[in-house]
DNA sequence: CAATGTGAAGCCCTTCACAGCG
DNA sequence: CGCTGTGAAGGGCTTCACATTG
């Protein structure tokens, strides 16, 4: 008996944080053909412990077998439920520099079921170019584009300095999600989801531990 | 058993990772020539409450002044302390592809007492280029060149099949740390510290939460 | 017997709320 | 007064331990 909540019941960040890396460990050993894996031999690839494995699983709904393990495809096509993998969906990066030309040339999104559909830079010489699959575009037709193409996630690769007034645009166009390279904090209205990844402060919180020889 | 948490006490990893956070606000605030500043007026800007942030802030050390606030630039220096920055980091960059190349112009590294001192890669048609500082080298050189160049952290690129490869090269070369963008779990000794950036997962959290409208 | 799913305990982190200081 | 620093409370996540199941 498990608490039914009819109504979706909310996975905790952190295992959310978690099930893209479960999921590329399964899709790696349905590929190798293996068809039931237990939460033990899982997790230890992984580094996390097995009990967590089981707990982060039962947020999904229940489906191991007691002595036997977790059958791979039925699991990743579980986590694929939860990521809301089964649509496609819609990219754009913002911003054609060194890092957004790298990220649209990408190879990782197919996979995921994601496509850039759009990519723009203010520089009027890199507009016109090819990168990955698509042209790149001038800024300032970032809100038709983006409506038209109906972009559910753009990601920003823009300087400190503009973050804030593409994050504003991208909104205004409609975006739902923002992935934001830029080293600096950008606000947006309530409903909006914001994911930083900065790797200044990776290499920051690196220095750290290895300052203090805290592993 | 390595707990040696007698005197220095351990700074809690979420804390950790909002340092360098707030040291980019500050230095900003630094920049413009603000000399204090209350946890509420810098907690808003990064969308953290100031209960958090003084209570981050309490680890470091006290230096808060009651009625005021705090000194920007006595902030900022207790940071760079305490992330290990008053002294010169070495990095190495592993893969030279479009992601490779693109960190390795990134110019974020300076302002934060970082080089990156070497490039490798495993094509012959892509070493001796050079790429931002520095020429590109041929991989099976990477373990005699990352002794020689003191190198600390190490940022794999390369692609997920040859990640634990040039991971047990870069442990065995030295290097303390490495910041993986591969998407894959690769396993060092004890000891050695690695993060990882998964664009791929970012994303996925992303299309969860939408589908979720769990902002 | 092997491995799951999960109450219960424990730990870590955040938030509250306020005493106390400048 | 305004704002800090921090005990205490609260909440969330991890780990333990084991009854349960094929």
């Amino acid at each position: 008996m498990q608490t039914l909540t009819r109504f979706r019941r909310r996975l905790p960040m952190e295992t959310l944080s978690r099930l893209p890396v479960y999921r590329e460990q399964l899709l790696a050993l349905s590929l190798a053909s293996v068809k039931v894996a237990s939460s033990r031999e899982v997790a230890a690839k992984l580094g996390v412990s097995d009990a967590q494995l089981r707990r982060d699983l039962s947020y999904l709904g229940l489906f191991g077998r007691p002595g036997l393990g977790y059958q791979v495809d039925n699991l990743v096509e579980k986590i694929n439920e939860a990521l809301g993998l089964e649509q496609k969906w819609s990219l754009a990066i913002v911003g054609c520099g060194a890092l957004g030309t790298a990220l649209a040339r990408y190879e990782g999104f197919a996979p995921n079921n994601m496509e850039v559909t759009a990519i723009f830079d203010v520089d009027p010489k890199r507009v016109g170019k090819q990168v990955g699959n698509a042209h790149v575009q001038p800024m300032d037709a970032i809100q038709e584009i983006l409506g038209a193409k109906r972009v559910d996630i753009a990601i920003i690769t823009v300087p400190a300095s503009r973050a804030q007034g593409v994050a504003d645009a991208v909104v205004s166009a409609g975006v739902k999600a923002i992935l934001n390279f830029a080293p600096v904090a950008i606000s947006v209205p309530e409903g909006v989801i914001v994911r930083n990844v900065d790797i200044s402060s990776e290499l920051q919180i690196l220095t750290h531990l290895i300052t203090t020889g805290g592993a």
